[in-house]
DNA sequence: GGAGAGGGCGTTTTT
DNA sequence: CGCCCTCTCC
């Protein structure tokens, strides 16, 4: 039976699935059916003749193209065998794997992750003597994120310190040397980072025409999706491979561009028709996730902005409960509150339903002893992730050298286990057994005793190259003891640790596979999946998901926006669209949370914050206020405080349940939500986009 | 050149 | 608190 497209589609996503060949650009707000299109388009693809493996689908995670993959095969009810689906860095991962020559690595190459960069980095800072007895010279993670940025943005250090670090001018010099230090460094050893990665390939398409043309015969339908967070190279890479005809689908939403941090250019969404000649442009306004008091909200929060975006989302699913802004006295009740909250939430929905949001990772700490406290599962998304774990790095630090000998970042991990040996031994151990120096090396061996046992458990690894799981299986039993003396108070977490990396392997028939996802998918995690359990996550994580319900907590100046944004305004501007991307997760019900007082560890006191500057955009009707009296208790804002102090309630609007009060509707202000009973005859009403106001019940008509 | 002790200090987001 | 840099002693 065919699918039909016209009933499970609007005009607007059918013309996007329809579209034969040539350049499409689809502009699609929150919630707007993206994903829907982009699964239909592929079945579209495959019903009229386009053989599976001619698509190419790139997007920002490897789970959401999975996701597209499957669903499209579940509405075609046909495998969709060959399509190939991933990340802009695994698909640049897997071409070049294939074409190591042209990089200039014929002998294979590591990647290096975030913190394998940062260690390379801080080595070569020491090596060169940069920022000695200078208390102000940037640390390495600093520098690590200066350099990528520099990368991402093309832009020399100087313009990047220049823009986003005034007050490191003085050391653009020193980081500049530092940065090409790095550079010659990781060619040298055969190391490629994130960056190289795009770039490698960018490289590759460019100089090796072949090359190009078998790619472009392989993957002639191109989609891209999240076309708003890619950066300049991705952009050149994206041409490159659709070539001339350019037959390439994007798919983006500048509201969401939230990744400028990293290189991202609202720029490429928007130039997208000029680089693309006679490119169409579909627009899909209609939200189908969220209902209309959500959207008030959302587009409230957008409304402010500085470079206001034309979309403006509708819905036809009215009515829905009014979000709310909670405001606890502390972080610490707020943990309480949202608990409470979730719990309410959780007899109306799943718990998988369930999602609480947050800036950075260490924001969900109460929350997370709190549910702990009370047996409640829960899954977290972003944040530390398992493979950056010191141990599981050492591990997988050991694997790597079984692949690339010149991996100096690993053996800077392995050595450092090995008694009396240190940075600069090391480097001179590496360079004997790259040149083979024998001499040195026995001389070595002999002062290091623990040396010759590392070497020879190597050499094992290398000549039986057993498979992934029983190496993590070898190298365990070979780091046991090593972890044992190092981490003497928690040993034995780190140890189920690596018996998950164990796991993990066993899903992989080789090592370098294994090794390049779990530096390039973030969902190649430990945690077996369970199936009904609230999510806890960073909002970029949450980026292209939705839940019935939501909840974003720590809403307060310099937590959510991040202190580092507050300064810069084009900072503070993604800083709101993250916030509206948090709230444009929600369907039915979104619960804001904005506490009064954080503690903060510095000080170790609890200290008063501003709420969330975005939150003052909200039209005082567009959203419930709660507010935790010092009596422990939630009211609606302004009930409680007036009730302690004056007994006789009577007189003046009493808190009360807005459950049994509901909602009405007034000739101007359209529906509202009942707040409070105004004795005599008078109601306190919130009228989303009109805010609080006192009407004569004659005039309301009562839903 | 390495290991371990002591003081200062600052919390983002991700491939 | 935990990282990172510096200082001291082996």
């Amino acid at each position: 039976m065919p699918i039909d497209f016209e009933k499970e589609l609007n005009p607007a996503q059918l013309e996007a699935v329809r579209h034969d060949t040539g350049p499409l650009l689809v502009v699609a707000g929150a919630g707007s059916g993206k994903t829907r299109t982009i699964v239909y388009r592929l079945a579209w693809l495959v019903e009229h003749g386009v053989p599976a493996e001619d698509i190419l689908l790139l997007t920002f995670t490897r789970k959401a193209a999975q996701e597209m993959l499957k669903r499209a095969e579940e509405i075609l009810k046909q495998p969709l065998a060959g399509a190939s689906g991933g990340t802009f860095h695994s698909f640049a991962y897997s071409v070049l794997r294939r074409n190591p020559v042209g990089l200039g690595m014929a002998g294979g190459f590591s990647l290096l992750d975030r913190g394998d960069s940062e260690d390379l980095v801080g080595r070569i800072k020491t090596d060169l003597g940069l920022g000695k007895g200078e208390r102000s010279f940037p640390k390495k993670s600093t520098l690590t994120d200066l350099i990528t940025k520099s990368r991402n943005k093309e832009l020399a250090i100087a313009q990047v310190l220049e823009q986003e670090a005034f007050h490191l001018t003085p050391f653009a010099g020193d980081i500049e040397t530092l940065a090409r230090e790095y550079g010659r460094f990781k060619k040298e050893h055969a190391l490629l980072d994130y960056d190289d990665l795009l770039f490698g390939l960018e490289a590759l398409l460019a100089s090796d025409q072949a090359l190009r043309r078998v790619l472009r015969a392989r993957h002639g339908y191109l989609m891209v999706d999240e076309y708003q967070d890619t950066n300049l190279v991705q952009a050149r890479i994206v041409r490159l491979l659709a070539g001339e005809a350019g037959n390439v689908m994007a798919v983006g939403d500048d509201a969401q561009s939230i990744y400028a941090f990293r290189g991202a250019n609202v720029a490429n969404i928007m130039n997208f028709p000029k680089i693309f000649k006679d490119a169409r442009v579909i627009t899909l306004e209609r939200n189908y996730r969220s209902t209309q008091p959500i959207l008030d909200v959302t587009n409230a929060i957008l409304s402010g902005a500085r470079d206001k975006f034309e979309k403006r989302l509708y819905t036809k699913r009215s009515g829905g409960e009014k979000p709310r802004l909670v405001t606890p006295l502390s972080d610490q009740s707020q943990a309480r509150l949202a608990l409470e909250r979730i719990i309410e939430l959780a007899r109306r929905y799943p718990l998988h339903e369930i999602a609480v949001l947050f800036r950075a990772g260490y924001q969900s700490y109460p929350l997370e002893v709190a549910l702990t406290r009370l047996g409640l599962s829960y899954r977290k998304y972003g944040g530390a992730r398992f493979h950056e774990a010191a141990h599981v790095k050492d591990v997988l630090a050991y694997l790597r050298l079984a692949r690339n000998p010149s991996d100096l970042v690993a053996w800077q991990r392995v050595c450092a286990h090995v008694k009396g040996v240190g940075p600069k031994t090391t480097g001179r151990i590496v360079r004997a057994v790259l040149n083979p120096d024998q001499d040195y090396l026995a001389k070595a061996r002999k002062k290091h005793p623990d040396l010759t046992e590392l070497l020879a458990e190597l050499d094992l690894l290398r000549r039986t190259n057993p498979s992934p799981a029983r190496a993590v299986e070898r190298i365990n039993a070979f780091y046991a003891p090593k972890m044992a003396e190092r981490y003497p108070d928690d040993h034995p977490k780190r140890q189920a640790g690596l018996d998950q990396l164990a796991q993990i392997a066993a899903a992989y028939s080789d090592l370098e596979t294994f090794l390049a996802d779990l530096c390039l998918d973030p969902d190649t995690q430990a945690e077996p999946h369970r199936s009904d359990c609230l999510v806890l996550s960073t909002v970029h994580s949450a980026k292209g998901l939705e839940w019935k319900a939501v909840l974003v907590i720590d809403l307060v100046e310099e937590r959510f926006p991040s202190k580092k944004a507050m300064s810069r305004d084009e900072d503070l501007e993604e800083e709101r669209r993250l916030l509206y991307v948090a709230c444009t997760r929600a369907k039915e019900s979104l619960s804001l949370f904005s506490p009064a007082t954080v503690f903060s560890r510095f000080s170790g006191f609890s200290e008063t914050v501003a709420p969330c500057p975005f939150l003052l955009d909200l039209p005082p009707g567009s959203v419930e206020r709660w507010q935790e009296s010092y009596a422990g208790g939630v009211s609606p804002a302004g009930g409680a405080a007036d009730r302690d102090r004056d007994p006789d309630q009577g007189s003046r609007p009493g808190p009360v349940d807005p459950a049994r009060l509901g909602y009405c509707r007034h000739k101007i202000f359209g529906q509202g939500k009942i707040v409070a009973k105004v004795p005599p005859n008078k109601f306190r009403v919130n009228f989303p986009g009109f805010g609080l106001k006192v009407i004569v019940g004659d005039y309301l008509e009562m839903l």
